[in-house]
DNA sequence: TTGAGACCTGAATCAGCATTCATATCGGGC
DNA sequence: GCCCGATATGAATGCTGATTCAGGTCTCAA
């Protein structure tokens, strides 16, 4: 078994450009069809390239899928890093977060097919994208914890996989399913939601 | 394009032992292989059945992975009801609908796979999965609302999603990722959020 | 203008399945 | 003991699609 060696990255302008457009359109054939179903000519064809120009940026299928999941994974967290940056209260950090989450989806809609396909695909880069999310969750809490803007007797690295998961629940049943931002009705249960797990009582 | 018809179930026990060992067969293949990845003959090897065998009682793949997806559905939900079933305070029932749900996924630890799977290979089926999943729960909220139980300022369904996203959640970190039933520490700040969440001011 | 990288090309190769089908075998009712 | 519907079999067929490769083409510095 062969390991395929990453291909150096472009280094003309043109060639980043290249492979930029083969990740864009790897990014919709890879959400829309799935990491198997997926065809590296139906992702050149996207591109405009030939098929064989694919290989010229990555060993194979999976290097850039791989490629894909990390600049997603990339984006997001700055993205809502962004967004939340200099705020200072951790409810309202809270608040821009998600909603910061809910834009992002809204803008990538092949971010949860991706994602779960790597679960399949590479489960060592599918627990890394949650990792990486988690770990950036976590601090956030224990700052705010250690600011006395949240309660302290609850495990951060538990409320962070609860918050999370909340985000990407709300994200499927509005965003994905209903194609909008979630509606005022829910947004304030998760306001309430959110106040009534963080703040101290 | 042809459309699978679904086969007659078997009529006798013999048919219905086949039958079964395919499907429990086709749950660890797919879970551990991912649907596309996974090998109609692979399946039948491990039901210690002949390849044409799979034909007789699935028109092709994807009625098999239905059938799968629809039958732990099912299981999923059968479990949980029969935990907290004769339970009459909601934060009993939640604690033990947790519980149950983690149990049921160190039973079944390609469930999440198989699940996610589903959103390529048949968004329906997917969406069916979860909706039928919510529907219960809100009506569980919604009854224990209307017994004040609960505080009645949130919307159900907002709830709901939340909740399963949430077991979902500490179900991959502790019981997949780990191996083992959420830890104390985790289980006492879910406890804490259940009440915060759930419980009136 | 020219040479050297850097890029790009797409027909051909080849291995891996899903599905079919003609042919057995089983098992219970008579 | 015989019969028939219900089950079971697995070699053969056909197609799909990842990867290779032998050779172009582009760009820019000298």
């Amino acid at each position: 078994m062969s390991v395929a060696v990453a291909r150096a990255l472009p280094v003309t302008v043109r060639g980043q450009r290249t492979r930029q457009a083969i990740l864009d359109a790897a990014e919709a054939v890879f959400g829309e069809q799935g990491y198997h179903q997926a065809g590296i000519a139906e992702i050149t064809r996207r591109a405009e390239v030939a098929l064989g120009t694919f290989y010229v940026y990555f060993p194979d299928k999976k290097a850039a899928f791989d490629a894909l999941i990390r600049e997603l994974n990339h984006s997001l967290r700055a993205e809502i890093q962004a967004k939340i940056g200099d705020l200072d209260d951790r409810i309202e950090m809270e608040r821009a977060g998600f909603d910061a989450f809910f834009r992002f989806v809204r803008q990538h809609r092949n971010l949860y097919r991706l994602i779960r396909q790597a679960e399949s695909v590479d489960e060592a880069l599918y627990r890394w994208h949650y990792e990486t999310l988690a770990r950036g969750y976590v601090r956030g809490l224990r700052s705010a914890r250690a600011k006395g803007q949240i309660r302290a007797d609850l495990d951060p690295e538990t409320v962070a996989y609860c918050l999370m998961a909340m985000a990407e629940a709300l994200g499927m049943r509005w965003v994905l399913w209903e194609g909008k931002l979630p509606p005022p009705t829910s947004r304030k249960t998760l306001d309430q939601l959110l106040r009534a797990t963080l703040l101290p009582r």
